[in-house]
DNA sequence: GAATCGCATAAGTGTATGCTTATGTGTAGG
DNA sequence: CCTACACATAAGCATACACTTATGCGATTC
């Protein structure tokens, strides 16, 4: 069940934390670890579990590995989160913000 | 860091279970345990979870203890969606539909 | 082609997590 | 009050998880 493996993944705060860093832009294994004072191998396990749930997605370079935010998983959340749409606050900020961007 | 209690609390199925019975109805603790093979105080432990991750709330009702969605939780696993809008695919149908339910 | 670099994988370890059984707490009813 | 009921909490236990050190594996570089 992918939906078991993406809120496992998001329940690390490292792993969020390499997730939202790669939001900011793609960026190999290496350039995720500066700044972030975890060893290479937990890295790598924390992006291959990031990757196994669809949040992050890898593209060979070379001897290099470049990393970015898989579009899939956050699909999924907003999937998830759109059966529960009944219950939503009328005016979350986050909604409105959500909301005005989708309408473009 | 709520964030954290509301990932880790989804990242267990039986939890996302009662979750999901509860959004289609506010129930008690008893009648959530139907048909769900568990025990009463495990229950109340992952009803206790849910509640921290303010996903779930309660409502004493006599001896009985009313349970139902907490919008609140919801909200803000929107509001961390929110943040990677950047990368939300055009055409998702997930997203289309919680377009048009968020609009009028 | 040997050494180095970027990353993955293996194996081991402490801690967190989800369960169990047992017991406590508060409310309703006879 | 005394029992029964709905639920919470405590304590113990097996497994999962995130980390560590050590090693493997391609790809570049000299």
């Amino acid at each position: 069940m992918i939906e078991n493996d993406i809120f496992r993944a998001l329940a690390d705060p490292t792993r969020r934390a390499i997730f939202e860093k790669l939001a900011a832009g793609g960026m190999n294994a290496s350039a995720l670890r500066e700044g972030m004072e975890i060893s290479q191998p937990a890295m790598s396990q924390h992006l291959s579990v990031l990757r196994s749930a669809k949040l992050v997605r890898e593209e060979r370079q070379g001897r290099f590995v470049n990393y970015e935010v898989d579009p899939e998983g956050l699909a999924l959340i907003a999937q998830w989160l759109a059966k529960y749409r009944a219950y939503w606050p009328a005016r979350i900020e986050a909604l409105k913000v959500l909301l005005k961007d989708m309408d473009q």
